[in-house]
DNA sequence: GCAAAATCTGCCCTTTAGGGTAATTGCTAA
DNA sequence: TTAGCAATTACCCTAAAGGGCAGATTTTGC
């Protein structure tokens, strides 16, 4: 009966780990917070409303464990954060975690913050300032709005990515060969500018296309306007 | 000489003009402050640093008496704002000029203020909040770039209008080829799918390439992205 | 050194793009 | 009613794009 068990277990984390995946699908919120009961009630909130929770009492607690529990977990993110920490306060995660920021909006709370915090807060691009006492449909709200831009950044960040590599994948010379095309250069043109056969031209314009997964000029313009490769 | 002082007076106002276009070139910054010689040290402090000022005592004031004033000045602006003012206050301002805000960023300033109405403005869209007591060097570092970010919105939004005026020249036949041309169609699919001659094809094509002032298809490709005629 | 890319090219062919000339039809504003 | 614009098309021509086939040279990483 050991091995039944075993297996019951493996098949009890599967189904956790399948049903984690799906809950950080939606979001997954981080909180930081001095306070026990504030934690876990924020905790319990968010898992009942189908989001992934994982909460800490300290900044350094945070930086650290942040991307360990959330390992192998993709979806949108957010910081729900007291300004007023002993210790690191939330300004200095701000400060900490830098061009992580764009992709996991911060959201401020606060009850007796002074207004010096708040303009700090969202000098350094904080998401929003909730102030307390809290109601909760307004957090609610403002998370998931927040998690909503950190889906697009996500998106986008991923889309750019996986341009930019289509973009190393060329060689040189059809770099430079596509580059003159965007610059509406005419293949003969290309020719005389880069001193080589015009069928040389068409093979590397040929290449790039392939590469550049375009089918025609218009693809291929779009896709490098949003790459930027005439940079 | 009556003449000749009317022309002098004339000559004086041209050239009064002139300077206040050259200044509004630079910025322009409006001010709205309840207290007299708060309104006067802004007026001269803007005026010493080349910009051109205008000042207010009152939401109404500002609100009735801004267009009049910059009438034919043309050049980036802000608005510095006191939040705590007697009757309307800077948050209502910010609600009364609606879209206009995105040309006219809005820069709070306030000592006494509550992290309430901090966070009020910043939700509503408000570019900066300073907090008294004022550095000088802050408060000119922050208009400047508020009139940077009102300058780079006015040059794309006037972009936006350019393109958008040529897209409207466009006849119906037009807009319909040049669609399908930026779908990636060729000009015999476009003639299959709108059912006239290829010749017909090639002529609304090239009209419309004139239209938009494309030499090519990779500038026509960029001016539909930029103008979003695809929708 | 060798194999795999990358670069380069010529010849030849088809399809597209671009455009000149000329003409017809329908609709609208003066 | 007439001039002008939009839309349409036929015929004809050149230039450019795209690509198959075949081969050369060069660079480069193992």
């Amino acid at each position: 009966m050991n091995q039944s068990t075993m297996f019951n277990v493996t098949e009890l984390r599967a189904t956790s780990q399948a049903q984690a995946e799906q809950r950080a699908a939606k979001g997954i919120v981080f909180v930081l917070d001095d306070d026990p009961s504030i934690r876990s009630s924020y905790e319990r909130l968010f898992t009942l409303e189908g989001f992934v929770c994982f909460a800490y009492d300290s900044a350094e607690a945070l930086i650290t464990g942040r991307t360990i529990d959330a390992e192998r977990l993709n979806g949108p993110r957010c910081l729900l954060c007291d300004v007023s920490l002993p210790g690191k306060s939330g300004l200095d995660v701000q400060e900490a975690l830098g061009s992580e920021q764009a992709m996991m909006p911060f959201i401020f709370i606060s009850g007796v913050s002074s207004e010096v915090e708040v303009v700090q807060a969202y000098r350094k691009g904080g998401y929003a300032f909730l102030l307390k006492p809290i109601d909760i449909s307004e957090l609610l709200a403002t998370v998931s709005s927040a998690l909503v831009l950190s889906g697009n950044r996500q998106q986008e960040s991923a889309e750019l990515a996986r341009l930019q590599a289509m973009v190393m994948q060329l060689t040189e010379r059809e770099r430079a060969v596509i580059k003159l095309v965007l610059e509406g250069c005419t293949n003969p043109q290309i020719s005389d500018r880069l001193r080589i056969a015009l069928r040389t031209v068409k093979v590397h314009r040929q290449h790039a296309m392939q590469k550049l997964g375009a089918k025609n000029l218009v693809e291929l313009t779009r896709t490098a306007l949003r790459s930027s490769i005439l940079c």
